[in-house]
DNA sequence: CCCCTAAATTGACCGCGGTCAATACAGGAA
DNA sequence: TTCCTGTATTGACCGCGGTCAATTTAGGGG
């Protein structure tokens, strides 16, 4: 027995998979994203879906990957911040991004950790991009804005676990007035700020 | 319409609900439990079961909080860390309860953030507890082994941060030899280590 | 051109969380 | 004791994610 490769109409499929599903969340969000009406949009049966996605979760871990992609795109593009609180404005839109829902957040969540692991999941390389784009930022610093005590690397993962619990704490504080910003600027400040006097 | 008291047989139900659900964990774990298992043990009908709990995630953050409520008295009964390196390891049976399961650390994530907010979960008051704890920590160490330039509340709250940042990673690093331990210490050195001479 | 086999697709089916109109019951008032 | 009203419980039912044995189709070899 041996294998073949892949027929062309298998891409189709996939590719009309991820269409329906991309124009159900344009409509409707992920929150009404149905696997019965992807499949009924692409018109194939339903075990056609777990054919080519092993859950959903999957699948819209592929269409955020995505969105997440763009967004970085354009972060990166963007001239690098000088000062700490410049950086905490330029990850604001990513952190909308995760933050503008929480079965988003679940699914970044879900995934990113495996950032330090080789993977397929779009996901995963996109905080993999995330951390070297913050490390890249913070060597290109001024010296005076930044500790230097502390290797860059862990640094920038620490920006994402402060980013992470920022949102995290957006979700249950819906009547809460502190903008993103304001809660995650502290942090970064004693996170990433250089050496001061003792108090 | 008025309203009556509750009537105690509410209670007993209620009980008798909990103490199912926890022996199914006990027996097979949290993966295991099944809300039609629960209410079989319990003897009472399903809907009964969602008249008592908003739905299954509830209780589940209902169990995970008492056991947590468990494991962080134990810590701090035991004498308070003098170094960042003991602080590490007082917090690591939090931390194996935390992450023995995906569905734990899950449903940890998704009531602890509301920590910052009054509220009746359980699980949320203990992640308030725990900051507190970490404060009092930070507060009672010897000044050389502590920076003195941030407020301890942040401190605490960026502890959290990181150990969550760890679990996470430990999920997708199944294969993955540093310990808990190993991954913790070098994000808590640099977040809570005083102030020394740039590199 | 047909045939053969692995790849691709199908849809009936299952498990399980969650709902709700109907029913039974507790316990205070008369 | 009886009635009455809000409380507690019931279980048939639904929605939706996910499975799998059966079926169809692509496309290379003879």
């Amino acid at each position: 027995m041996q294998t073949r490769s892949p027929q062309k109409r298998r891409t189709v499929t996939r590719n009309s998979l991820i269409a329906a599903a991309c124009d159900i969340v344009a409509e409707n969000g992920f929150g009404a994203l149905r696997v019965e009406d992807i499949v009924a949009r692409a018109k194939v049966a339903k075990g056609t879906f777990f054919a080519h996605f092993e859950d959903k979760d999957r699948l819209m871990a592929l269409l955020i990957g995505q969105e997440m992609d763009a967004v970085l795109q354009k972060i990166d593009d963007a001239p690098p911040p000088q000062t700490i609180a410049e950086l905490a404005q330029a990850i604001i839109p990513l952190m909308d991004y995760i933050g503008q829902d929480r079965i988003v957040f679940d699914v970044v969540l879900r995934f990113s950790g495996a950032a330090a692991i080789e993977t397929t999941e779009k996901i995963s390389v996109n905080f993999l991009k995330q951390v070297h784009l913050y490390a890249r930022w913070l060597v290109a610093m001024p010296p005076d804005q930044i500790r230097g005590d502390v290797d860059p690397g862990l640094l920038a993962e620490g920006i994402q676990a402060f980013m992470i619990q920022v949102i995290a704490l957006r979700f249950c504080a819906l009547h809460n007035s502190v903008s993103t910003t304001d809660r995650l600027l502290p942090y970064l400040v004693a996170w990433l700020g250089p050496v001061r006097s003792q108090q």
